[in-house]
DNA sequence: TTCAGAATATGACATTTGTCATATTTTCAA
DNA sequence: TTGAAAATATGACAAATGTCATATTCTGAA
């Protein structure tokens, strides 16, 4: 009786929905939008759904992956853990996006640890499910691979961008980066993701001051506006300027 | 005639040899490790094999691919191109590689160009051929996948890298990747790859005048040795202290 | 509410790294 | 061989960026 008791409060506290995956507007953005009706329905049988608060951490480096989440509703940071303590974002996910993927494809530890920016909700995709879905549906693996492909992309973009393009230049293209990924509140200039300065300073790769320097010279400049951490995109063709951007 | 003369002519130019998928050394060490059989006579029905000299150019930036390379001897860079006119190594590639795949799988145009840095031989598989691949052949998809998320994660780490660590520690760290990548000569002391110190400078993401000079204060410091483009890795343990390497 | 700790902001300064100038050496073709 | 161009090397300096110190503001728990 304590048990059920207790069993009922976790639950309630949860208040983790089971998503149906048939009708499930992310599966429609996500590498699952072409699979077969009986594939989907193996999916929702064995899928697990679960909220989590800003901040929860997802997965973390050096764990062991058992099978994949897909990204229901809210966003996700990507990051690994540099020598000094020093957090570095390599990515980001939203609404339909997969994470957690990389590393339990390769058979490997996750490289990378994965926290909410915001209240999201992901399912999670044991693994077997993965694998015999590569096995029986080739189109599913050319989305895997797509999706791989599309990843290392921006990763060797940012690369050649981290060693080329100065910081000013990094962070005008993160603030376009930011506002093309997660898109704009119904003002239409206030960015829909709300960072700490600090993680703004690990995607751009530079310490936290240059950070909020480039910050205010951009306000000062009327490129953006900010009020703690709702920033206003306001003049795009100067950030895209400052940015070196130019086709 | 004359069209069976010039024919001969340009062949004997070329030289280039059709290699035997079936016995190829190079296979082996490839995602074509474990395919069927019939599916190696095919690729070996349809495939195209070519040598480059030493900074021949495979394929460039902005190009449409028709097919996908695999590196049967020599070397291999994968390169962009910054907005200064900067040149960026964001890959390398060796025997049993196989380059311009990310491209080619996701539909998009080439995002990096690909130079043979050393006589390389390279057989050209038509795109048809590996789709046709893919579709029927699971465990090649997981090869595929696991190739893209091998190089997903390098990029990944040198994100990491870039953001975070000094220049010094980089071109530690480059060189010690380059002896792992390469390896050595007989003299098991020598790099067996050869870059300018240019090409060096693009690797680890500075200026050729601070690769010069690092190189020159490893030399003084007595970590590694060299002559010209030939470069002796003298002290692995000193180089990953350098490096802020570890575990 | 109030207070402590965190986040943001800003100045002063040090350090790193890049740039420019200029030798020196190497390479390669005439 | 020889000379021009490219690559390597090095010094002097400038610019970019990071670090440390210190306010100031914000936030959430008692």
């Amino acid at each position: 009786m304590l048990n059920l008791i207790l069993y009922k409060k976790i639950m309630s506290k949860k208040e983790d929905i089971q998503h149906d995956c048939e009708h499930c507007h992310a599966r429609y953005k996500s590498i699952f939008c072409q699979i077969a009706p009986d594939e989907v329905k193996i999916i929702n049988e064995n899928k697990w759904c679960q909220s989590l608060e800003k901040g929860q951490q997802l997965f973390a480096e050096g764990a062991y992956p058992h099978g994949i989440f897909c990204v229901n509703t809210g966003k996700i940071k990507i990051h690994q853990m540099g020598d000094e303590g020093r957090e570095q974002i390599v990515r980001f996910a939203k609404e339909g996006d997969v994470v957690g993927y990389r590393a339990m494809l390769a058979g490997e530890k996750y490289s990378s640890s994965a926290t909410a920016i915001d209240t999201t909700s992901i399912c999670f995709i044991p693994k077997n499910v993965i694998f015999s879905l590569i096995e029986k549906d080739s189109n599913f693996s050319i989305q895997l691979i797509k999706l791989l492909s599309s990843n290392l992309k921006h990763a060797e973009e940012s690369i050649l961008h981290l060693a080329q393009k100065p910081v000013r230049e990094r962070m005008a293209e993160s603030l376009l980066f930011l506002k093309e990924m997660y898109g704009l509140e119904p003002d239409g200039v206030t960015m829909s993701v709300s960072l700490s300065r600090e993680e703004i300073a690990t995607l751009v790769g530079t310490a936290t001051e240059t950070a909020i320097r480039l910050l205010s010279e951009f306000k000062s400049k009327k490129l953006v506006s900010f009020e703690g951490r709702k920033i206003q995109i306001i003049d795009v063709p100067g950030l895209l300027k400052v940015a070196n951007i130019h086709d």
